[in-house]
RNA sequence: GCCCGCUUGGCGGAAUGGUAGACGCAACGGACUUAAAAUCCGUUUCCCGGUAACGGGAGUGCUGGUUCGACUCCAGCAGCGGGCACCA
């Protein structure tokens, strides 16, 4: 008999479900839709292992709504703008444009090769004028609503190159390529108002019941809603005051310090004046933008010489310090320090000398002798008292609860017009100008004469002009010969273009819209289309898109909303959040990283350099990275064992939100499946009976065995793939194709059930090793697509057994099984559990104090 | 530093308050073969007793707790990973 031959079939079916247009997408009222999207590639060269279980993951959904009769979208495109492009640009002489187009064609390939049910003609690629025109419009109409505004910002500068970073090409404060120290220098830039959007963003994390309950939770930390209270310290000499928002105001009376951004506009003033205090700014700009790098760096101040009052305490002075911790960006860009009650705030007072000042007391601890103690200790401890307690030293607040305290602190500084309640997020409006090439304009004119003026409708779209040279840093917009020389479209003077472009993350926001009615020309979609079509119903992506991704088109929905576009505010009803491709590494003796083609496995398991025969170190598993050239090319895969068995192996060994290992074990076990599979219909053991004939009765006991396995394979199977746990749905398809096998043909009924069997395993394979299944399912005889066959169903009857073994424990201690009547009097259970030699013997003369039952499922004695 | 996860045999995992290790990988033993590959059959958490059937003990990162019963719930700790606003 013929071996199955792979790439003959993969290609034969691939070409039928193109020609038969199979997973083409209509609006259908008349039918459930079902649109699963999963997040779509950058085209970075090639499609590598992490895309190849994406993809696979939400190819499984799709098939298998379609089967269950949903009229299914499921859509393909390119995230194509992006500043690898311009490395490649700058590193290789390509044109990003050619170097993009370029790759895109190779993946799409790649994917096609997968055998993905994808509805090709939907098709989008985010760097052509035909997608971006529609955001350039966008962000119009959100200008017009107040939902885009312009202000200054820092950005990470390289002094050498005179070109802003991103926040990935400064390696240790330093420039990636130049080397230089990174600077931080404000631009005037563009912003998205998602902080208008705060409550809500965060309110309906409540409703996203189909989203992972660590990603509602990482957002709702993002988003960062707090109440506390705003406070204004009146300055000493003047009267100026420095506002600050605090969570804590019910320690005010605790405060020692006042600290203020570097950025903050007293703290550049005072710079103007004190040479020191501006060589103290100039190094916190050096820590770089990123929250990390600041959160990091070693907490550091600088004493600005001035000094507020207290709001509360007549004659208390607080001096005022420069502190590179303090964010600009969040709150007021000013703190009051409690070094009593913050841990932060006591390292702070520690290194600068300053008063710890006790406020909040331990609840047991308060009006007790211990009390003074306890203040005494920590005036002079290491660790801040951060838990919950009774305010002390603190005036009017004496004696209140710490909740109670904040209410009445507020309710004073109100009072004494020096503050109030206030709510803060420590959400961010959206920049979204970067100054690059290689990225949607921004459709906006600067006249010297009209200021900010928007580029008109019938102008649009803005195209990036593709005539551009990478010999020189910075942004080839800004010299190009004639690009940016425009009229002003108000005056008509001369003019210039807005020569930033778009954040990739625009592009991203609103593309799963787009599908819905991807070639529309006046409009982004059809609102139409898009009322049918959304919201996505299974959206399948990686973790690391939890926040900004994600609730950046949670936003984008919200404002395309407001303008009209469509009806909805929550764009992806559920998420799955897959995990990573890890593969293990290898270091030779040099200590050099090889790629796993450089090595082989030896008889005896050592592993050693291909050819050399040199020792070789393996590391432990981790993310598939070119750096640690760890990487396997999916293509190869395809070209050894095709695209089934790697839909296989990535479904198999790992549930999808968990990192998997790949293992060339795991390919060659799941390949020798796929060949085990064709030999069901190629050499079978049992011939099937033919079709129309009737169920034998009675079965045989094997036949009857295998004939209830069947049902119970596609109950357990359909409720696996409803809830993504595709391991254990082919875990089970495996045990029925076990017990297929092992069928006795001389059972009664065999030629039967076998055929039941073989046709149910087909079609449960159908959304996991699609080739494989339609090979097999024409074998069998069948005309028509199984693409295009329903999905089987269980018969309800054979899943109920009439026994079951109930496991007998004495003390928690499992001492034996005994075989009972499905349903069975608890105390015929507890008879039959105590009438065990084996737990008589565990009881051994014991007092039995409880028998407890758990029907159907476990008796424990008590003894 | 802050936020969010993960940790179960030699390995990937299954079991989400009720028989820990389903299913697979690897390894070992056997069958078939002149031989190899492929395929098929069997064994495999560890320790103790037993020729065996089997019996006993330990065991889900670590330390405690709740419960008749904990991989599962709670508290603390450790290790590893994701995100931190200009990578996508």
């Amino acid at each position: 008999m013929a071996k199955y031959n792979v790439q003959e079939t993969e290609v034969k079916w691939q070409r039928t479900w193109a020609e038969r247009a199979t997973f083409a997408a209509r609006e259908d009222s008349t039918r459930p839709k079902y649109y699963v999207l999963e997040m779509f590639p950058y085209p970075s060269g090639r499609i590598h292992m992490g895309h190849v279980r994406n993809y696979t993951l939400g190819d499984v959904v799709a098939r298998y709504k379609r089967a269950r009769g949903f009229n299914v979208l499921h859509p393909m495109g390119w995230d194509a703008f992006g500043l690898p492009a311009e490395n490649a640009a700058i590193e290789n002489k390509v044109h990003p444009a050619r170097w993009t187009r370029e790759n895109i064609a190779v993946m799409r390939g790649q994917l096609q090769r997968m055998g993905l049910a994808y509805d090709w003609d939907r098709e989008i690629s985010t760097c052509e004028p035909e997608y971006y025109r529609h955001e350039q419009k966008m962000f119009l109409d959100f200008l017009a609503r107040d939902l885009v505004y312009r202000r200054e910002s820092w950005v990470n500068w390289d002094p050498v190159e005179n070109t802003v970073l991103a926040n990935e090409q400064v390696i240790e404060g330093k420039g990636w390529r130049s080397g230089a120290i990174v600077e931080k220098r404000q631009l005037a830039q563009w912003f998205l108002r998602i902080t208008a959007f705060s409550d809500d963003l965060l309110e309906s994390l409540k409703d996203l019941a189909r989203w992972p309950e660590r990603v509602r939770l990482m957002q709702e930390n993002w988003i960062g809603r707090s109440e506390g209270a705003r406070v204004f310290f009146p300055v000493a000499g003047n009267d100026s005051k420095i506002e600050i928002f605090t969570t804590r105001p019910d320690t005010l009376f605790g405060a020692s310090f006042i600290a203020l951004s570097p950025h903050h506009p007293l703290a550049r003033d005072l710079a103007k004046g004190d040479a020191a205090l501006g060589e103290f700014v100039a190094e916190c700009n050096r820590i770089g933008t990123s929250e990390a790098a600041i959160e990091t760096a070693e907490k550091k101040g600088h004493k600005t010489g001035l000094e507020v009052l207290h709001p509360f305490v007549p004659g208390r002075r607080l001096p005022v310090f420069v502190a590179n911790f303090v964010l600009m960006e969040y709150g007021t860009g000013a703190i009051f320090g409690c070094p009593a009650h913050d841990q932060r705030d006591l390292d702070f007072a520690r290194k600068y000398g300053l008063a710890v000042i006790p406020v909040v007391v331990p609840k047991n601890v308060h009006g007790t002798p211990e009390e003074k103690d306890f203040i005494a200790k920590l005036a002079v401890a290491a660790e801040a008292y951060v838990a919950d307690g009774v305010a002390v030293n603190s005036g009017f607040l004496d004696g209140l609860a710490v909740e109670d305290a904040k209410h009445a602190a507020c309710a004073r500084l109100e009072a004494l017009g020096q503050g109030a309640g206030a709510v803060q997020f420590r959400l961010r409006d959206w920049g979204v100008s970067r100054q690059r090439y290689w990225g949607c304009p921004i459709p906006i004119v600067h006249c010297p004469a009209c200021g900010v003026v928007p580029v008109p409708e019938k102008d649009l779209p803005v195209v990036l002009p593709e005539d551009v040279t990478f010999d020189r840093p910075g942004n080839p917009l800004e010299h190009h010969p004639n690009w940016k020389n425009v009229a002003c479209p108000k005056c008509g003077k001369p003019a210039r273009r807005e020569t930033d472009t778009f954040d990739t993350f625009f592009e991203s926001s609103w593309y799963f819209a787009r599908f819905c009615s991807p070639k529309a020309e006046t409009r982004p979609f059809e609102r139409r289309a898009a009322d049918y079509w959304l919201p996505v119903d299974q959206y399948i992506g990686g973790i690391e898109h939890a926040v900004l991704h994600l609730l950046y088109s949670r936003f984008f929905t919200r404002a395309m909303k407001e303008c009209g576009y469509l009806g909805l505010k929550e764009p992806f009803a559920g998420l799955l959040t897959q995990g990573m491709v890890c593969h293990e590494t290898y270091r030779g003796a040099d200590g050099k990283w090889l790629f796993p083609d450089e090595v082989e496995r030896r008889a005896d398991g050592t592993v050693v350099q291909t050819g050399t025969g040199a020792a070789v170190a393996i590391g432990r598993a981790e993310k598939m990275s070119k750096s640690r050239k760890n990487v396997v090319d999916p293509e190869s895969i395809l070209d050894a064992y095709g695209a089934d068995t790697a839909r296989l192996f990535m479904l198999s060994d790992s549930p999808p939100e968990r990192d998997l290992d790949w293992t060339e074990a795991g390919i060659e076990g799941a390949f020798r499946y796929i060949n085990r599979l064709w030999r069901l219909v190629d050499e079978p053991i049992i011939p099937a009976a033919p079709p129309g004939e009737l169920l034998p009765d009675p079965l045989g006991a094997e036949a009857e065995k295998l004939h209830r396995l069947t049902h119970r394979t596609v109950a357990a199977v359909t409720r696996d793939l409803d809830v993504f746990h595709f391991n254990k749905a082919i875990a089970r398809i495996r045990e029925l194709s076990n017990a297929l096998e092992a069928l006795p043909a001389e059972a009664g009924g065999a030629e039967w059930v076998a055929g039941e069997a073989l046709e149910a395993v087909v079609r449960l394979i159908g959304p996991m090793m699609p080739h494989l299944a339609e090979a097999m399912w024409q074998r069998l005889g069948h005309a028509t697509l199984l693409a295009d066959a329903p999905w089987p169903v269980a018969d309800a009857m054979l899943l109920v057994e009439d026994t079951v073994a109930v496991a007998v424990q004495v003390n928690g201690k499992l001492r034996g099984t005994v075989e009972l009547p499905m349903d069975c009097a608890e105390e015929d259970a507890e008879r039959a559990a105590l009438a065990l030699e084996n737990v008589a013997r565990a009881i051994s003369g014991r007092k039995v104090r409880k028998v407890i039952v758990v029907p159907n499922r476990i008796v424990n004695v008590v003894v």
